[in-house]
This record gives structure tokens, C-alpha cells and sequence, in this order.
DNA sequence: CGGCTGTACTTAAGCGCTTCAGTACCGTTG
DNA sequence: CAACGGTACTGAAGCGCTTAAGTACAGCCG
């Protein structure tokens, strides 16, 4: 309750002048090495610690980074992806002491207007983007406010974010979803199967794109027929999951496997197929992109594609602290994901 | 990328002084209405928002509250609540301009060095404390340091964050455990089951214990056996959930009825039954503490207590300005949880 | 008309820190 | 020994805002 010690109160019991404190704490040169250790004891046995704000008034940086997550409330939380990728942030800055700014909206628009009013008012030094879209307005805001940014999931290729651009353009760090699809149909087509519809996620997400894309890359490459290999959009819900699921599973000529864009779609096309007695995967296999704990829970348990969540958090916290010290903008891949084979995968039944 | 107009640009504009301007921006008076609304134009125009830190300084007001999340990384993320819960409270705090600064950590001492650090560094007005402990160092730390805070899931009987001591402690929001605990024995009581296991989450959580706390009551009450009514406690993932449900139905008098304290857990164990041949509801009945889609997805659909848990976070975000706005803390009770039946509750198969 | 009250402002100090321009003192060096 | 350079430090300004204290002027009254 005290009233905080501040670097007037070290000087004074140091016995030097405020600009001596200031240089032995920043560890700057312009006091020897006897005062510098006499000063730092002091400021110790003060339990003394800076004042952000005032050392953002002088220094113009206020220590912070921001993240907003823009998503209509009911599709909050249920996947696990976000508080992983938020935890290997925070190990990230933390060591460097760089607090988080955080603020869910619920629209891009919502977002756009939380990026402009941080800046205005200098609450943070950079920011954290994520959910980066085909059309994406966040990266041109961006760059128009001079905001220092890590676009978490885009990449040159489809969605926002590029390193190559004309310069002045913001880094990211992306996952190589195009090799992760390869991996996938290589796994399901080794099996036999040559019907593989991908239940995707929201289509203007650049990563949903991106996996939209090399999945009809590789159907053309292997010679499979576009009619049978190819995905149906959903918003990432278990509701859309669980309906598209129903939808495909009814065709004529149904697929032999069907790959999830999320954990908690997987969950639900699992239960579906449950529902109409469809063995799982007796008649149809099943793979989850993006693992957690609710892939291991069901029977059988998903195969699916694990990733190092964390490790892309604090890929992309490392990201933003490099460019907020002057490195100029870059794109970084993440670890590749790896398929995890489990017991929701195998042969399909009558192979044709 | 041009430098912010402050409030010297203002009043250079407006012919006036620069606490004239401060005044009129801060709805203060000592300024006619004309040259109000003329320097609030020409702050318009500027675009001009207030430097955070500049304010801090002198104001003593950071415009931040902080929230600390102290969870190993792997029981993170797969339920719902959080981020409702984060949903809510930034509802509340945007609307006044307040920041969330959020840090994940990985245990209670270094959620205790964040709280700190915080304060120390003035950082934050006040923190939001979740997961209140029944053995809690938080609210004393919080006291001692002088730091405003709401402890959201605590209360007088059963956990920290009284309301009613000595005075100078925290606020705090809670739920009615209790009666929701009630309501659920009601439920199964009332479709015939007399053997009813609650697979409680950590013990050392304060609501956890006070729902463990009620569940004895309830039984005593209705004369039940404790024998055949009780918990079991877990560390809340599924991986517990589901070993607990695989022991609790291999006793010999096996219970008709599970009470888990989470979604997760409840599905976890919804897949064990499923794999022990058990059918839900004809020989055991499954109710989840919390709704969400995991819920609602799989078959049969989970019973399940719902609450408006962005209400939740609205009410402690409330709670924490009134007492920064000086208000004296007090206990506040959330809205009450409603039981939700579906087809995981049903009588049991063979009543004795 | 002198004195009073109230309104509409201005001046200046100060929040805690950084930083730039000194100043004082030392040891070298030609 | 004067001139120089370097080290260790001090003084003061300034970051953008708030706020207490001061000034100027109007209106009102006895």
C-alpha cells in the first residue's frame, strides 16, 4: 500500500543523481563498476521495480503486445488450439517481460478498430494477428498505421502476410498445410481409399484455402477424380461439422474417408456416424487436423494430425520481439505437422 | 507512421491552453460550452486518443486490469469456460476502455510473481483471479499488496475471497454451487436413482470442494447411503475422467448415475461406457456440469447444467470497476445455473 | 464605486523515467 | 606544463498528460 519506490529514492540513498541510477540500471555505461553495484543493491533492497508508464512517456515503448481474436462468441473455446498457441506466446515474452494485451471481439471490423485505438493510444508496440483470411483488410491496416505485426497463419501463398511483397509488408509465421494435406492423402490413399472428402473450415481462413487447394493439387496429381476427392465448407462448428457430415455420408456414392478441418468436427462426424451405424472405421475412416485431448477421448480414437501448437506461439512471439528490436519482415515456417495414425483410419471396406 | 498529435497540437489549433483542452476532453468544467465543443472538433479532426502511458502517469491509472491463468499447458484450453468467461468480462471492460492483460502461467507461485510484478510495475489497476482455491494465498497476497481484485469463484463458506471478514479483502463473484448440486440430485433423485457418483474435478478448487460439500448434504437429507453417493475426485481431463468412470463401473455395486464436473470429462466418459457395452441412459445416466457443444454433439446428447457463463464474466468485470471506482467489496452471486435435461438422464434400469 | 462571487480560462509544477549536454577530475602526451 | 582525451558523474529538459494555484473579467450588491 506504500507509496513504490522510484529511482529518486535509490539516487538519494545511493548518494548519486537520478541519471547515475538510471545508467547503472539499464545497464548502460557512465558509472563504474563500484557504483553500479551499490546502486543495484539499493534498487534490490527497495524491492524496486520501473514504472511502465513512465518508462513508456520517455522510452516510446510500452512493454506490451497485443492479440485480438475476432470470433462470434459460440465458437469460442471449444478447440483447444487457441490457448495452447497462447501459452507458448506468453513463454515467449514473459522471459522478455513484454506484457499481453488481449481482447476477443466479434468481427474484423471490431478488430480493426482495437488495432487502431492501441496505437493511438500506445498501449501496445506491436501485435499478434491471427485467423489471417484470403481477403484481408488487417495487413493493409497495418502497414497504413506503421503498427509492428506478426500475421500468425498466412503466407505468400494465399492469405495475408507475405515477406515478398513490395517491402514495409508485415512477417508471419505459417504451417505448411500443403505438405500436411500431401501427408494426409498419402496416408488414406495408401490405404485404398479413393473417395476422401475434406469437411473444411471456414473457406475465407487462408489456411482453410490453402488445404482447399492442395487437396484438389494432389487428387489431380494422383489421377483421382475431382468428383470424389474434394471438400465441403463448413464454419468450424460442431453443428455445420456434424451436417455436412450427415449430408455426404447420404450420396449416392459416398466417400470411404473424411478428413476433418478441426478436432471438434471430427468429434461430431464421429458421433453422426455413430447415429446412422456406420462403423468407424469398418466403413468409413476418419482423420483430425489439429490434435487434443478430444481425439484421444472417443472410440475409436482419431487418427489426426498433430502439431506443435505451443511451438507456433512461441515462433511467432520470437517473430514479433525480432522485429520490434529492427529486423526487417520475414516469413518463418512452423515444425512440419505429422500424422498420427490411430484407430479411426484403415482400408475401406470394398475397395473398387 | 506520422507522429500521434497530442494535446499541445490540440490547443495550438484551438487557441487555447493545454488544460483547457484537457479539461474539455474530460468532460471537466472551468470551459464554456462553445470552446468545448470547438476543441473537441479539432481533436476530432486530429484523430487524436489519448497516450495511455502519459495518462498513467499522472492520473495514477494504468486503464488495464489483469487476468492470470495458472494451468499446465496440456489441461488448457479444451473446455469452454475460459474464454466465455474472457468473452464477458472484455464486454464489460471495453465499453469503459479498459485493457485485459492476460498471462498464462504454468502454477500458483508464478501467477503470484506475475500479480507482483503487476502492481509493481503499475501495470494494472486490479486483477480478476480465477480459480479459486479453498486453500487460496492469493486473496492475502492481494491484500497485502494493496491490489484491487475480484476473486471470480470464490466465496465466504468454502474458498477464498470472503466477503465478511475482517474487512479490506477482495471482492468476489460466485456461483450457487449448492443449489445446483441440489438441482441435479433432484433430477436423478426424482427419476429413481438412488447410486449416484460425482466425478468431481480438483479437489482443492473451492467450487469443487463446495459441490462435494452439497452432495454429502443432499444425501444426508434424503437419507441416502453415502455409501452409493459420493465423489471421486479428478484433475479434470478426460484422461481422469474417463479412468475414473472405468473404476466406478467396475465395482461391484456399480452407481446408475455420474455427475461429471465438466464437458469434457463427461464425454470422456460417455465414450467409456460406449466401449464397456454400457448403455447411456438405459443402464447409467450422465449428467456435465457446464454445457456446450460437446454436449450437444454426441449420442445420446448429455443432460447438462447450463449457465450463462459470459454473464458470469460480465458480472465479476462489474464488480472489479466498482471497487476500482471505490466502491467496498462485496460477494456477488451469479445468475443461477439451470439444469438442462436431454436423453443422457433417463430412470435406471433395474430400481431396487 | 469598492469589494465580492463566479466563470473561463492560463501558468506552472509534477508524475517517473530517459537522455543529452555539460562539468569535474584523472592520467597521458608532446 | 598546457592541451587533450577519457571516465564518472550531475543537471536539466522533455515525454503527454493532469491538476492546483493563479489571473482576468464579468456581473451583482450595498
Amino acid at each position: 500500500m506504500a507509496r513504490r519506490p522510484t529511482i529518486k529514492d535509490i539516487a538519494r540513498r545511493a548518494g548519486v543523481s537520478e541519471s547515475a541510477v538510471s545508467f547503472a540500471l539499464n545497464d548502460r555505461p557512465g558509472v563504474s563498476q563500484d557504483t553500479r553495484a551499490r546502486i543495484r543493491r539499493v534498487a534490490e533492497e527497495l524491492g524496486w521495480q520501473p514504472n511502465s508508464a513512465a518508462r513508456a512517456l520517455s522510452g516510446e515503448r510500452s512493454g506490451a503486445v497485443g492479440l485480438v481474436l475476432a470470433r462470434p462468441a459460440q465458437t469460442l473455446g471449444v478447440e483447444s488450439f487457441f490457448l495452447q498457441l497462447v501459452s507458448g506466446i506468453q513463454e515467449v515474452l514473459a522471459a522478455d517481460r513484454v506484457a499481453l494485451l488481449f481482447q476477443v471481439v466479434d468481427g474484423i471490423d471490431a478488430e480493426c478498430a482495437v488495432y487502431r485505438r492501441w496505437w493511438a493510444e500506445r498501449r501496445v508496440d506491436g501485435v499478434l494477428v491471427v485467423d489471417a483470411r484470403t481477403q484481408d483488410p488487417r495487413p493493409e491496416l497495418l502497414a497504413l498505421l506503421g503498427l509492428p505485426a506478426v500475421i500468425i497463419g498466412g503466407t505468400a501463398s494465399g492469405g495475408a502476410g507475405s515477406a515478398e511483397g513490395t517491402g514495409g509488408e508485415a512477417s508471419s509465421v505459417w504451417a505448411d498445410d500443403a505438405r500436411a494435406m500431401a501427408q494426409v492423402v498419402d496416408h488414406l490413399h495408401g490405404l485404398g481409399h479413393r473417395r476422401i472428402t475434406h469437411i473444411a473450415g471456414l473457406p475465407d481462413l487462408a489456411h482453410t484455402a490453402r488445404r482447399i487447394a492442395s487437396l484438389r493439387a494432389d487428387a489431380k496429381a494422383r489421377g483421382l477424380d475431382p468428383e470424389h476427392v474434394r471438400s465441403v465448407v463448413t464454419d468450424y462448428s460442431d453443428t455445420e461439422g456434424a451436417a455436412a457430415t450427415r449430408r455426404v455420408l447420404a450420396e449416392p456414392e459416398p466417400p470411404t474417408a473424411l478428413v476433418y478441418d478441426n478436432d471438434v468436427m471430427a468429434v461430431a462426424g464421429l458421433a453422426v456416424a455413430a447415429e446412422l451405424g456406420i462403423a468407424v472405421p469398418g466403413r468409413i475412416s476418419v482423420v483430425a487436423w489439429d490434435d487434443s485431448a478430444l481425439c484421444r477421448v472417443p472410440h475409436p480414437r482419431l487418427t489426426a494430425l498433430v502439431r506443435d501448437t505451443a511451438g507456433f506461439g512461441r515462433l511467432a512471439a520470437e517473430e514479433l520481439l525480432a522485429v520490434l528490436a529492427g529486423s526487417p519482415p520475414r516469413a518463418r515456417e512452423s515444425e512440419r505437422p505429422r500424422l498420427e495414425p490411430r484407430e479411426s483410419t484403415a482400408p475401406p471396406a470394398a475397395a473398387y
